[in-house]
DNA sequence: GACGTATTTATTGCATACAATATTGACGAT
DNA sequence: ATCGTCAATATTGTATGCAATAAATACGTC
């Protein structure tokens, strides 16, 4: 009676819909795809060997989480968010972000700060060896971090907030722009572990506030024409 | 060359699971369904004359927002949040509508203020008169506030939370409960319009921090049973 | 040769049909 | 009579087919 923990061809007990999401989830985060690159729905599903009901499931909520467009009629491509766009995800982040350190206060026990460590660890390893794992892993410490809250719509949001800021450091980040980020963490594990709420609220605040001026400085020019155009022709829904 | 502004039988140019969506989301807050009912996918197919298809998409963009659940093979049923859950969603609300109000300050416009006005009074005049009204445009003073910071991602979370907090409000509310909510919501304009930050940030937590005690005293006794049997049944997946 | 229009092609919107899973009810054994 | 098992029913998961819309191409006119 034990159910069948099958190796590689696992009797999947969720959607495959699941699959595809997180398939073009990746894709996009790692830009596969590049900005505004159209996404039709049969050439997805015949690359990946599901049909199009499947395929647009997954759309469809990609589009929530804001990761794609989806326009009636249309079709989907990748998000282009704008630089304005950029502040606002950065805005509300540095809100919940703050929310999630002061939720941690006084309800961090020793092996959650430990796997904080392991994980800042992690990021420290692959700073030099990986740099796209790097930032990758620079975002989960977020993500991380809001899950220990058990608060499951913090979590929600910090997590589609991480996905989205993303996708604007690698339309406006300079290059090599998170790698001082690992140390920046590590004070605040620390400031955590010593319940200091003040000093983390402020860390934390002081962090994204660093993430955001190193991605969003200027209209990082050459990106500028393009975009402001995406910015009008959406107005008109072109 | 006038496009066709036609009368009952507009040619939708938007995707009939938007119509879906909204009436089950209307249908959800209004609380037509118990919490915890299921919403099998042919019944409500064949009551709106549209296929499953079409239902499973708003289906899936409910659960998206938190209002239904879906568990794969089961189908959908409303949600029935926990007083944790409750809790999570004002705390996170808390956060969000203080950088809504913070956001705000040094922005507002005379018509922006004119609006504000026009609505409180609208609560006002609901307070009476029509009761089940006067929550819903409790509701949606935030939802304005947060469409004015013009951030897109701020409103759609505020929008969200405050769907959800109804819900929580429906559950454990006491009745009556919104009633006052209306002189905090002019106190809170007049703060912005007169570029009180501090003040506008003070009122805004002050007043999400009532609606939270006014809904989540304790655990109001009669629906705690079958909350309490909810959480312990969700666990295990039934 | 350039522009506007018609036709063709591609892609999305939707509904239906079939397969897989879960739920319900009936039946028989203890 | 109660429990467990099996069949019948209902509901969800997925694929496919047709209709509607948008995009691309070809054509004719100026």
């Amino acid at each position: 009676m034990i159910p069948k923990t099958s190796g590689s061809t696992q009797k999947s007990a969720v959607p495959k819909s699941d699959a595809v999401y997180r398939i073009l989830k990746r894709a996009i985060l790692e830009q596969a795809f590049a900005a505004g690159a159209k996404l039709p729905e049969d050439s997805i599903g015949e690359r990946l060997g599901v049909s199009r009901t499947i395929v647009r499931q997954a759309l469809a909520r990609l589009n929530g989480e804001g990761l794609i467009e989806l326009r009636p009629n249309k079709g989907a491509c990748v998000s282009h968010p704008s630089l304005e766009d950029g502040h606002n995800i950065f805005a509300v982040r540095r809100s919940l972000e703050t929310l999630v350190v002061d939720s941690l206060i006084g309800r961090l026990t020793a092996p959650m700060i430990k796997e904080l460590e392991a994980h800042v660890d992690a990021e420290d390893m692959a700073r030099l060896n990986n740099p796209s794992a790097s930032i990758q892993l620079a975002g989960e410490f977020h993500v991380l971090l809001a899950r220990l809250t058990q608060n499951a719509i913090l979590l929600r949001y910090v997590t589609e907030l991480v996905s989205r800021s993303s996708m604007i450091l690698s339309l406006y980040g300079r290059p090599h722009s998170s790698d001082c980020a690992v140390s920046e963490h590590r004070e605040l594990i620390a400031a955590l572990a010593r319940n200091d709420r003040e000093g983390a609220c402020k860390l934390m605040d002081h962090h994204i506030e660093a993430i955001t001026s190193r991605a969003l400085i200027k209209g990082s020019s050459e990106n500028d024409v393009s975009n402001l155009l995406a910015a009008y022709a959406r107005e008109e829904g072109l």
